[in-house]
Parts: structure tokens; sequence; C-alpha cells
DNA sequence: CCAAAAGTGTTTGCCCTACACCCATGT
DNA sequence: ACATGGGTGTAGGGCAAACACTTTTGG
């Protein structure tokens, strides 16, 4: 047997988007030295679970959220103090969520659960911060090669909601009817019959559907999913 | 402190690139259950020792080399059983070398430490032939959006060298006339006032330099290296 | 003079960009 | 009727794609 002395812990990044702000998760510690302190959902490493189910557990016990989609970020390891009780190496996974569906409750070794602004997030504890830094720059990038941006909205969404979430997060205008255009070009979203109108006044808008399963035959046939503005 | 068995590893996927064709390195077990078996060069990491420094270790142990690019690809460790010993967690690093700069040589747990053709490569231990998988893919990929194709050559090359690399990686056709605009307008290659005649025949071509300082310097510039051919 | 590899410009078509007005609803 | 947000079409320019011949060397 090897002789190493080295913990291996899980963290999440997990996004939400919700009216033109994007959310990041953080929990309030209960316990040891950074009791109080804000940090990344996570924690240990169970003998025999893979690490995919170490992430959701950690969610699931620390926050009560299921996400819509989790891959992994990247491992931190390479500061042997990260953690300064002993050495901790950490594999930090980044998650997408709609916040709507889901109330925050912190039930095991959180004190607290809450969504911060990612442009108001206080200091993290540990190396926290840097993973949010990380996989901000991770979504900003993904959002322009790849649909993910639907799993930040919920099922149905007005074109104005995706619109924006792309304003936002990519930090910059979009030009309305070229997005659209680009957008339904790709026939990975669906119209419904369903119009709904949000504020006090205004013309009542669509809800469309992001379709998963045609996305993915697309994807088969060298699809390439594809939004730069300038 | 906390209750927690698992073993953490580093593994490297090595490619070099020769005439025309893709490499990995690979290396013959001496020890263990897996003896004669062919597996990536890797080993576990000490408990002082950050993750960057336990590859770059494990590769000059086991293989005698020393890579120009080295990025973490992906942490393996949903599969409870990849080792069959004890659980053991795996942070595949991503590599780039210029074969002709090393003599390969094993000297430590390695028996023996060879390049494969990528389409020739055996079946090896473990889980690598995964890690090869996506490392490769990872290669194809980043080969379009950053110019790491120069550090698969040597420091001069000339430009059908380039060429070929991208023809050889993506496996696809590319035109020369359109590719060379394509690069030269970047401004990230100098021409050098050497030529130099490959085979027995032909006209020589000039050699060629990658301007690191110069690419950098675009980058903070928003400048976007872009390379997609049909 | 033939074979082999290097070097070089132009035209075409498509896609991205830029841009402004009408529509449906609530007050 | 006005304020608010939803929905729509077109023209021009730039860039990528397609394409073939000349040059230099060795045998």
């Amino acid at each position: 047997m090897i002789d190493q002395n080295i913990k291996i812990a899980v963290d999440g990044i997990v996004f939400g988007y919700e009216k033109g702000i994007l959310y990041v998760l953080a929990v309030q510690q209960r316990f040891g030295k950074l009791t109080n302190q804000w940090v990344l959902p996570g924690g240990f490493v169970k003998d025999d679970e893979p690490l995919l189910a170490a992430v959701e557990r950690e969610l699931k016990e620390e926050a009560g959220i299921t996400v819509n989609y989790l891959e992994q970020l990247h491992t931190f390891g390479d500061d042997i103090h990260r953690d300064d009780r002993f050495r901790v190496i950490s594999v930090a996974y980044f998650a997408l969520v709609n916040p709507q569906n889901f109330v925050l409750k912190a039930d095991t070794d959180a004190k607290d659960a809450k969504w911060f602004p990612v442009n108001q997030l206080p200091a993290l504890g540990y190396d926290h911060s840097d993973m949010v830094k990380l996989a901000h720059q991770r979504l900003k990038n993904k959002l322009t090669y790849q649909p993910i941006g639907f799993d930040l909205l919920g099922e149905e969404f007005l074109f104005s909601d995706l619109e924006n979430l792309y304003c936002c997060i990519l930090e910059r205008d979009i030009d309305r009817r070229n997005f659209r255009k680009k957008i339904l070009s790709f026939g990975i979203v669906n119209e419904t019959d369903k119009v709904v109108k949000i504020g006090a006044s205004g013309r009542p808008g669509k809800l469309f559907t992001f379709d998963k399963l045609k996305y993915n035959q697309l994807m088969k046939e060298n699809f390439q999913f594809d939004i730069r503005f300038a």
C-alpha cells in the first residue's frame, strides 16, 4: 500500500440566472475554523463514492438543490496549503440551475445557503474565489459554442429572456433581430402556442422550449452551435 | 481528521508529432500485477508535492522528457474500481512535446518507454485508453482556437510542416494558399533567412519561428486565434 | 528535362452586420 | 393615446472558399 496522506474533496460552483442577474450559490460554514465564512458547497468524497455522486450529494445536503447541468471544471491541488488543516485536493464542478426551481435550504453542515450576484460576491474561504473566477470564465466561453444557456432558464422561456441572458453573461449588447434569426436558424427551439405577459404593460410574448433531442441529433450530423456577436 | 482512504495519482498523455504521424507516449510497467502492460506515464503524488510538479517528475523519471506544453485534462474518479488494488483517483494531464528533442529512456519504474502512433495504440492498462481518447479530442479542438501546434514542432519549421500537422491531426485536407494567408495574417510567425531542403529533391523552403511574445501581446488586445477550414 | 516540393492572387458567394418601424397589450 | 416590450426584413461589405500555374532544386 502506498504511503500517502492527502484528502480529496469536491466543490460545486453553481450558477443561477434570474431577471438579468447571474448568481452564484454559496453556503455559510457552521463548524470549524472558518465558521460563518462563506464558501462554495462541497465536502469530502466517501471511499466508495464516485466523484460526480459526491458533488450531487453535497449540493443536495448543503443547499437542497439538483442541477440541470454539471461538468468537471478543474482540480485544485497545486497549492499544498490551500486548506491549512492538512492537505486537501479539490475537484471543482461547474453547474447550472434555474433558481426558480428551488427554495434554498441549508440542512446538514451549512448554516445558511444563499445566492450572490456574481459581481457582488464576498471573498470566499479557501481558494474558492479562484474557483468562481475560473467557472465564470468557462460559462462565458461555453455559452458561445454550446447551448447551455437553456439550463439556466425554465422549461419554457421568452425569446427576450434568452437574449437578456446572453447580454448579461457576455456583457455586451446583442442585436435582437440577428440573435433571433440565428437561434431560429439552428432549429433547436420550438415555439409553443402559449403567450405570456411579464410586466405591467407591453405586448405578450410567445413561449419557446429548447429541443434537446433535436440538438443531440444535429450534433451527430456535424452541426456546430455558435453564437458570437459584435 | 477525516477518515478517508483514497489515493491520488497523476498521469500524462504526451503527444509527439513527426513526419505526418501523431504519437502518444506509453511506458511498460516493470512491477505489480500489470507487469509488461503498456500504460501512460504517471504515478502517485507525494504529500508535499503540487500536482503539476508530480506529473513533471513522473515524465522525467519514467521517460526522461520535459514537455513544451502541459495542462490539466480531467480527473478520473467516477469508476471506483479503475485500479483494482484500492481506490485511486487520477488527475490526467495533457502534454505536447517535440519528440526530436529527446531520446526516450526508462529509468525508474518503467521497463521501457515508447512512442506509439495514436492510430495504432495497443490497449492500455487501467482506464488509460479513455484518457488518450479524451486527450486526443482535446488536441483536435484546441488546435483550432489556440496556437498549440507550434509546441509539437521544433523551434524552426517549414510552412509545410505546420500545414501537414494540421492536416494530419484534424484529419482533413487544407488549402495551402488559404492556410498560409491566414497564419501570416495573424502576424505570430516570423520568417527567418534560413532555407532548408528536406527530401532528395524539390525546392528548399524558408524556415519560420513562432513568435510567442507577439502572440501574448495580441491576446491582451482581444485577438482571437482561429483556424477552421473546409 | 523531369520530378518534387515551395511559393503565390484573384474571383465568387455567403454570412454577418447594421439598421427602424409596426404590433399587441395595459393604464 | 401613450408607454412598454414583442416581433419582423433588407441591403452592403468583408471574409472565407475555391481554384492553377510558376519557381527552385536534384537527379
